[in-house]
RNA sequence: GGCCCUAUCGUCUAACGGUUAGGACAUCGGGUUUUCAAUCCGGUAAUCAGGGUUCGAUUCCCUGUGGGGUCACCA
């Protein structure tokens, strides 16, 4: 291993980037990080009919937003007239010629550039693999460029990897078929081989490969609007097709750079399984500090949420019942929150608790106020509170007959965080007014 | 269909040719001072099939079957 590591990531800026170039993108910069080397971004925009502006922004901005930088980034259709070099040497050499053609599609030229196939096998040792090989008589002689101006895709790629002297080409397995092509390129213009590593491919429910295509598949970017972190995201799609072998399942970019093995990696493709995205979103919610989870709440709850002196209570509640940053939302959309900030509505039935009857009830709650208003404001504490309650409930036949009815009262929801937290964060009055309601 | 790749719990995966086939997610059951959440404990659950090789195959070989990819003047 003399040579310094270079890798790429190549995407076609032709439609929305989902989530199986990530975990590419993802192995080619963990290899070239933890080899000291390079990782290159490359946008492979040569067809002009499909490529657009906006999908190139939207994998840059991805990208940027998962803070896997690469060292270049560059753009194919930048380099027409280094592939016309080429082109026309390869033509001059013998291995590519101009080729009459008869038009069969709207759009196609009479005249394009074929390589001129050698008809051989072609074996390669495949780092994910082992070896592999073809017989490239079967592809006859493949189109390489439209015009000298207008390179396709096989002759782009080669060229672009043997220039920037690229020495790992990390890529999922849909390439396998097309390696043979670009090995015979190499060949033709001098080129030296890459180490090749083709990833298993990435599957949806259905197993069949993630695809832009279809409607199911969500883009990668909405995963920011869902309120994922990019952490999470990552350490997610680098735990499909490997695993550093131990117990543990949760790490950082760091900690990736430093395990992943590009050497032990799945011949077969895995499913995505968004419910473990959820679990481990979570167990990168779980390592963030309280001041940036509070930052990150107050971005995601309704502005009429956010500017109360309650709100800032409300950070525990919340943080522990969701596993992204949406749900905060969800939360807040769905009314779970209301109560804190305005009296609920109360249902006398929902009241009850299981056979006591209404006069119990009635009496427990009183017991509750009574006791509740000797506290002092500055005592009116979580803890304080239920320790209160907790003395009057263990003397009653089960504790439910006071914890839920009180609970009811101050929520008005038949879900929702035990009392006593309620009470504390609405504070004395609040409480008071809502138990005397609730009789 | 041709060519290529592949096969361990439902899912992601671990296991120098010798393990009671391990872990995680999900699921189920229970504890955790009422519900939800969180948390803890426990359970169910897998080597595709058939042949070899071997004292011994999840592991190596062959065949079958299943799954996937690819067959453009797209990438």
């Amino acid at each position: 291993m003399d040579k310094k590591v270079v890798t790429r990531f190549a995407p076609s800026p032709t439609g929305r980037f989902h989530l199986g170039g990530v975990r590419s993108a993802l192995y080619n910069y963990l290899f070239a990080k933890q080899n000291k080397g390079k990782y290159i971004l490359r946008s492979e925009d040569t067809d002009k009919e499909r490529s657009r502006k906006e999908y190139e922004a939207g994998f840059l901005e991805l990208f940027e937003w998962l803070e896997l930088r690469p060292d270049i980034f560059f753009r194919q259709s930048e380099r027409t007239e280094i592939y016309k070099k080429y082109l026309e040497k390869m033509i001059a050499d013998g291995f590519a010629y101009i080729s009459k053609e008869e038009i069969k599609k709207e759009g196609e030229r009479n005249e394009v550039i074929r390589f001129k196939n050698p008809n051989k096998k072609i074996s390669f040792s495949d780092i994910v693999l082992g070896n592999i090989t073809f017989d490239t008589t079967d592809l006859k002689d493949f189109v390489i460029a439209k015009s000298l101006t207008e390179p396709l895709y096989h002759l782009t790629v080669v060229v672009d990897d043997h220039e920037m002297e690229v020495t790992h080409v990390i890529r999922g397995q849909e390439h396998i078929a097309n390696t043979p092509r670009q090995i015979l390129i190499q060949e033709a213009i001098g080129a030296s081989r890459p180490f090749y590593a083709h990833l298993p491919l990435i599957l949806g429910k259905d197993r069949a490969k993630l695809s832009k295509r279809d409607p199911e598949v969500i883009p990668a970017l909405e995963y920011r609007d869902l309120g994922y972190l990019p952490e999470a995201i990552i350490n997610f799609m680098a735990l499909i097709g490997w695993n550093p072998g131990g117990e543990t399942e949760v790490f950082t970019l760091t900690e990736l750079i430093e395990k992943f093995n590009l050497y032990k990696i799945q011949k077969s493709g895995g499913v995505f399984n968004s419910e473990k995205l959820d679990w481990l979103n979570k167990e990168h919610l779980k390592k963030m500090s309280p001041k940036e989870i509070e930052k990150n709440i107050l971005t995601w709850l309704p502005e009429k949420m956010r500017n109360s002196e309650i709100t800032a209570k409300l950070f525990p509640i919340i943080i522990e019942r969701i596993s992204k940053w949406g749900e905060v939302r969800d939360m807040a959309e769905r009314g779970e929150l209301d109560f804190f900030f305005e009296q609920p509505k109360i249902d006398k039935a929902k009241l009850a608790y299981k056979n006591s009857s209404p006069e119990k009830i009635a009496n427990n709650l009183k017991l509750a106020i009574k006791t509740l208003e000797s506290l002092e404001e500055k005592k009116f504490t979580t803890e304080i509170i239920k320790n209160t309650l907790m003395l009057i409930a263990d003397n009653l036949e089960s504790r439910g007959e006071l914890l839920h009815p009180v609970r009811y009262a101050l929520s008005g929801k038949e879900k929702s965080p035990d009392p006593f937290i309620i009470a504390s964060i609405i504070g004395k009055n609040e409480t008071l007014s809502r138990l005397q309601k609730a009789i």
